[in-house]
DNA sequence: TCACTTCTGCCTTTCAGTGGACAAAGTCCG
DNA sequence: CGGACTTTGTCCACTGAAAGGCAGAAGTGA
């Protein structure tokens, strides 16, 4: 079934019924400006195509009843999240609401064959409970840079072995589906524009803190990829010129002050140099220490924890300070594990972010956490293969 | 006379006109895939407009002739370029080929009724050469943040005096043709896009060190200014935790560090401590010593002048390693007056960006000096204008 | 039950765009 | 120099899509 829409006014019937649900004939009508008969072929079309239901009358509106279109409920998308420890797989409806979430923990250096094995798994349980049949798309999200046209990593520092891989033709054969690959933050970008807190602002940025740092784009309302597609690497910006050294090479990188791993060395220090009572008990049980056990000592009141964070906010903040000068963004989310550490650490940026960036910039700039956690990446990797499913775009 | 186009045809063919120049029936309805009819129409319409004539016959391609086709010679788009210390205005043909430049210096404080006073001057003075008739349209360039919507300044910083001035409404009403403001990076930013480097470059940046210091983002080959206009503002960036005192109330901006303001200020300081002769003696002669005086000075193999300009070179570097690592430009093009230091300060730019960006965001990422110089502004002015004029967006 | 409203499907009218035919204007070769 | 072939521009009949009128279906309220 090559179920693909064939014009504009198809698209943004097809967005309209996505983003705002079920609407009647009637309303449709009114929203994209076309004649009866125009609207009608196009939903008939739609309707043939397997895309566009009917779904019963409206309410009357002093007349006879509307009939209330939706998209087909039989449309699947299927958001995969691949973390740099982490898998995640959803399966939505066409409206893009979550109908399963699997989540398992993985790490990304075993290879894309291992993990592409796990996630299709995963896929296979949420199907055994009868979730999906059919798969009208697939949208990846990996942990490193993406060549976004071509559909493979390019050269990713945290994941050996994926290299060139080709995600994209091997899941789209494998899935029969079409499918789509991009870097993860840019991807959790579209799940806080599509069902976030971004969904009513065109520019905003998104500030993932994770096991590296990475930034997602949005101009427009669309994903901004630069040039060869590394737009948003902002995790080795040297922001201390006498700071530890970075997997990259360089010195003071952010990534190497605050990232996950920089956060989970710190917190070893301060255990066992006994400033951290917390963090000591937490090494002895566990015998590691993550950003999370950072994150708990903090609320638990420990003071070498809580400067830890406070540390790291100011540095994140610095970089941001920057780049709210330099993009004068509308929004900016803090998002990733990190962003447990919660208020403590959105306290400290925002004082940063605010003295240093000029009073037009920041003057209407939230500064926020994102509301929907780890569900971001699942979500924003359906919207990314159902706007193009939706858009006939063919491949 | 109401010339607008009123449909994309129309735009494409006056933008293919004019970018690429005269052309023949015959190639036209090659390069636009239309039918010849629908060609022969469009640009009949375009001829009743008089935004398009015919300019004779072209060569013989093996059979009959075909009719040149090319934007009518009586078009005539302004570009006036503000900057702190001097007004450029140029007027130009359809194809943006300037016909006539002429420059004064000036003093933006003097407030805009001066200031756009002897802008009209300076247009006068090309209308008594006889190098325009009627105007179609005029493109601004401000120092500062404008509201590009509105049209005026908003909060500038160095135009006291101009904040919410209706720049716009204003020059519309005294030149009975369409206006558009916008902020004088952008327009620069626009110029190179059109007729510098950036030619065949979709996503850039363009760093304009004068008396401050901006930079004009290019996204898909349009301006990108950020959702309160103010992006590029990387003036007040910090770089330095101790650097002098800056006019926005921080401290360690970049501006404060290198603007032509700041160079300005070291120079000095630089004569009257004796260290270096060269300055003194300008100093002495002048009373006063400026960028180019210090770009003399390194020219003529001043020590002091020389670190100077690699001090600098270094701190807008910096800044232009994140920004290059968060924006993943295909090309970087600095300008403005200091720009004059030339190769001194880009090779010691270049220097601290390629060594501490990522690879993949400079692999392949030129870093220039600005090849239009003083043009760069009218001409993006007159692109800025012709954009709109020619898109028949509609006032 | 009746007057009125809303909504949808059908049908006719309208119109813009296409593509082919034809004429005009050249080239090329014998 | 003339005829065959090529390219270009215009004219026109045809086509397909969109708009809008009309009528019937389906509702509300008195």
């Amino acid at each position: 079934m090559a179920a693909r829409p064939d014009n504009t006014h198809q698209a943004r019937l097809l967005r309209l019924l996505r983003d705002e649900g079920a609407r009647s004939r009637a309303e449709l009508g009114e929203v994209v400006q076309l004649s009866r008969s125009k609207l009608a072929l196009e939903l008939d079309r739609l309707v043939t195509l397997g895309l566009v239901e009917s779904a019963g009358l409206a309410v009357s509106r002093g007349g006879r009843r509307s009939g209330i279109m939706r998209v087909a409920s039989r449309v699947r998308f299927v958001g995969i999240d691949i973390g740099a420890t982490s898998i995640d797989v959803a399966v939505t409806n066409g409206e893009l609401e979550v109908l399963g979430h699997l989540s398992t923990p993985a790490d990304v250096r075993d290879g894309p064959a291992i993990i592409l094995d796990q996630a299709l798994e995963l896929l296979g349980k949420l199907r055994a409970k009868g979730v999906a049949t059919e798969i009208n798309g697939a949208g990846i999200g990996l942990p490193g840079p993406v060549s976004f046209r071509e559909g493979m990593p390019i050269a990713p520092p945290i994941m050996p072995g994926w290299d060139r891989f080709p995600v994209l033709e091997a899941m789209s054969q494998e899935l029969r589906c079409p499918v789509l690959v991009d870097n993860d933050v840019n991807v959790m970008a579209l799940g806080e524009s599509h069902a976030g807190l971004a969904r009513s602002v065109d520019n905003f940025l998104l500030v993932k803190i994770g096991t590296g740092i990475g930034c997602g784009i949005v101009v427009n309302g669309e994903i901004y990829r630069g040039v060869s597609g590394s737009a948003g690497d902002i995790g080795h910006i040297r922001v201390d010129d006498r700071g530890p050294t970075c997997s990259c090479g360089n010195t003071g990188c952010l990534e190497a002050l605050f990232g996950g791993t920089a956060l989970a060395r710190d917190a070893v220090v301060a255990a066992r140099s006994g400033r951290s009572p917390f963090l000591a008990e937490r090494l002895s049980e566990t015998g590691a220490l993550t950003a999370q056990d950072v994150a708990a000592a903090a609320t638990a009141g420990d003071a070498v924890a809580g400067q830890m964070i406070r540390e790291g906010g100011r540095h994140i903040g610095k970089v941001l300070a920057s780049l709210v000068s330099f993009f004068n963004p509308g929004l900016v989310i803090i998002a990733g594990e990190v962003a447990d550490l919660g208020h403590i650490l959105l306290a400290q940026i925002r004082s940063v972010v605010y003295q240093r960036s000029l009073p037009l910039a920041t003057g209407n700039l939230p500064i926020v956490l994102s509301e929907l956690g780890g569900t971001a990446g699942v979500i924003g990797a359906t919207r990314l293969i159902s706007d193009h499913v939706f858009s006939g775009t063919h491949a």
